[in-house]
RNA sequence: GCGGGUGUAGCUUAGUCCGGUUCAAAGCGCCUUCCUGUCACGAAGGAGAACGCCAGUUCAAAUCUGGUCACCCGCGCCA
């Protein structure tokens, strides 16, 4: 039996006999001569097969071929793809199995209405457009990890159940656990923070929960979580400077890993200024005002057209589509961030906003004990209830902060998608679980 | 949770404002036949939707009205 040959490798092995196998992409046939394009994980090869095809091949049926890999004619190459000079002449074709007719053409699923690229997620996975967002997507949590670990940061696992819920007030998945109830962890944020007195510098890639009732382009209810944390910081612009160096490996490494993906999805990475421009938020709407004579200097945030707003303004005025904002108000923001000492009001905190999204949320945290007692209690809360988290700062915590990025958030800005969902293999959403909860009943 | 919008063949859409023998149409896909150089192959023919569902207005409804279900978008909240 002769070994598995990968289609990317057919181009080395001109004149040789080899053994294919992989799915049907496309067939062409042409009577008594029929081409058809072979795809396995490596590429696509366009196979060549004179009055020996299987009766009733059809697309994504699974073949295993052996034949003669040849040297196109000149004027026969294919510049479009990788294998483009060569064709398999199939000697044998083996139907491994056999699929049905497929519901819509597989070669073009950018088409599709995304009901029906998410209904039919296994097949559509299978599309070049679908594959090329979630390689960029594994670059993107990829370069996250390596970046930090180049940084001295350590790796650990976050826990997915937990018994309260993190943020406070936020939505969030009630689970049965034995004979009482726990949650769905909506951050990786207190565990980061109590890793930060074993490790100084941690991260995780987490899976976050949130409940909440959103239907929108921008929200899952189960996202991957990039986050951060690092103690022993000398000021909290420490934060910015280190997720500035992420974003900006994550940007490179996309741009020299993911050109074919980049030119099939017509995505370019986004223009990045030498020093990503950071402003208060305070002064983003003072900006806007001038802008737009649109009157939000009272709001606690900034809205979704706001946001838009002073990434077009970064964009013109410094040639960055990435911005940093800062110091947002101290009530919008959890209990542990930290005030600003000049200005109690607000906090040491940023987002980043990447073409009018927020891709990233940080900041520097109360790493004292008692300040975060009081701060718990003003919140409205018993401190009793964080116990387990306030150890952390009972036995001693140095300076301290941390972010965290919204990997699906990125791949969308990256690729300028029109829903999360996209970003995501198997999104989960209020609708939909895989299938669509409303088929349930 | 609030506001706006959409629902026509397997998929993507036209037709809806100005009800009526181009009102059920097109492209892709599918079936049949032809084709030895295609690569979104081509050519000829064919099947396939009582226009989401229910009710109403009308001589007449894909088209107007109400309800209902599903989906999409925006907002709040957030990554």
């Amino acid at each position: 039996m002769k070994e598995r040959t990968l289609i990317k490798e057919a181009p080395q092995k001109i004149g040789k006999q080899i053994k294919v196998e992989g799915w049907i992409n496309t067939i062409r046939s042409h009577g008594s001569i029929v081409f058809f394009d072979l795809r396995d994980r490596s590429g696509i090869l366009q196979v060549i097969c004179e009055k020996k095809v299987p009766e009733g091949l059809k697309e994504e049926d699974v073949v295993c071929i052996e034949g003669l890999v040849k040297k196109r004619p000149q004027k026969m190459e294919n510049k479009d793809i990788e294998t483009g000079k060569v064709e398999l002449e199939a000697q044998k074709i083996e139907r491994i199995s056999q699929a049905v007719d497929l519901p819509f053409a597989l070669k073009d699923t950018a088409g599709l209405s995304l009901p029906v690229l998410l209904d039919f997620r296994p097949l559509t996975l299978r599309s070049e457009q679908v594959k090329a967002i979630l390689k960029v997507e594994e670059e993107v949590i990829d370069e996250f990890r390596q970046t930090l670990k180049s940084l001295d940061f350590t790796e650990f696992q976050a826990p997915a159940i937990v018994p309260t819920a993190t943020e406070g007030g936020a939505e969030i998945f009630k689970i049965n656990y034995y004979e009482t109830s726990a949650f769905l962890g909506q951050s990786p944020q207190f565990y980061k923070q109590i890793l930060v007195g074993a490790f100084e510098r941690v991260f995780t890639v987490a899976k976050a929960y949130r409940a909440e009732p959103s239907v929108t382009t921008r929200h899952l209810s189960e996202y991957i979580s990039l986050d951060a944390e690092m103690g022993f910081i000398e000021q909290w612009t420490d934060l910015m400077d280190t997720c500035e160096i992420i974003i900006k490996n994550i940007f490179k490494r996309i741009e020299a890993e993911c050109s074919k993906e980049l030119k099939l999805l017509k995505a370019t990475v986004p223009q990045i200024s030498k020093n990503i421009p950071r402003i208060k938020m305070r002064e983003a709407q003072q900006t806007i005002l001038e802008r737009t004579k649109r009157d939000n200097t009272k709001e606690p945030d900034l809205t979704p057209e706001d946001e838009k707003e002073i990434c077009q303004w970064a964009k013109e005025k410094h040639g960055s589509e990435v911005i940093f904002i800062t110091h947002y108000p101290t009530k919008k923001r959890p209990f542990y961030t930290m005030p600003d000492k000049e200005d109690p009001d607000f906090t040491l905190s940023f987002d980043v906003l990447c073409r009018g999204l927020e891709i990233t949320t940080g900041g520097q945290r109360i790493n004292d004990y008692k300040m975060l007692v009081e701060n718990i209690k003003k919140w409205g809360n018993k401190p009793e209830q964080f116990e387990f988290y306030l150890q952390a700062f009972k036995y001693g915590m140095p300076q301290e902060g941390g972010f965290a990025f919204g990997a699906e958030r990125i791949v969308k800005q990256v690729l300028g998608l029109e829903n999360l969902r996209e970003a995501s293999a198997f999104p989960r959403d209020m609708a939909r679980i895989d299938g669509r909860l409303s088929n349930n009943e």
